[in-house]
DNA sequence: GATGCGCTTTAAATGC
DNA sequence: GCATTTAAAGCGCATC
């Protein structure tokens, strides 16, 4: 059992735990103007989970893409929903 | 089903699309800075899981705290029932 | 303020909140045999998120899946994803 | 890339679907049960959103509880640095 | 392979 | 009562 910490080490984890919730907090606040980019986009009448689709897939290779929807119609062969 | 948009619209898509992608962007580079701020804390020694506890304990302190505080309040109301 | 709060509500109180949190319980057991379902497919080779894919697409209506995707492929055009 | 299952493998993909699909069930019919409690309570006088929140504060209470003891060991282990 | 984190989606609450 | 805003649950991803 530790009965007496050094003050400096402390001192270097407090440091250290304040800067990453430092970065935290900007990471909320980004996250805060995306929301509020996609009430604008929404009030113009766009539809967000589509807007979301089109982010996913231009982030994604369009090989892969390809290959994803592929597997999909493969399995809606295999259960009859083609 | 509307199946044409028009040039002004397009653009205006394109616009929001981009918005968002560049606040991704940004996000995603706060997180390299969490992740430098952690690699520097574990060569000085400590523990990266205690770090994220700690923070994650100091955020739910900081919540309780907040709601609590409401619960006060919201208790009164429910219990003093017609 | 409330000084006295009736024994009997206080009990009827308690009453509820531990039967949702019973609840509760039961649906985190049942995510928990969703889980072990999904593993097991996976170690037979089956891709999950496409599973889930399928699940989502057959809980669905036909009619309003073919809208998103017609809504998608609008977006795409928009983009020049096409 | 593979373009044709077997049936052996169509009929596990479907047994693996249909298990899913029918936990979800379950799901939805706790979750049925949860708000039948709900309006219960309600209809005693009893405030809903003051329910919920005694309810999550409660689970705030035991996680925080667990961790706070797991933390106390790993401080040791971050402080009694080399 | 498992755990934690953030996003998406759906349900509820409040204000108009 | 409807629609907007907010909270909870579920889902998917990234990390270790």
């Amino acid at each position: 059992m530790i009965d007496v910490i050094d003050v400096d080490t402390k001192q270097k984890l407090k440091n250290f735990v304040e800067r990453i919730e430092r970065l935290d907090e900007e990471k909320r606040n980004i996250a805060d103007d995306t929301k509020d980019v996609m009430s604008e986009a929404k009030s113009f009448g766009f539809d967000l989970p589509t807007i979301r689709k089109i982010i996913r897939l231009r982030k994604m290779d369009s090989q892969k893409a390809m290959e994803e929807e592929e597997l999909l119609d493969l399995y809606k062969q295999a259960l009859d929903m083609a």
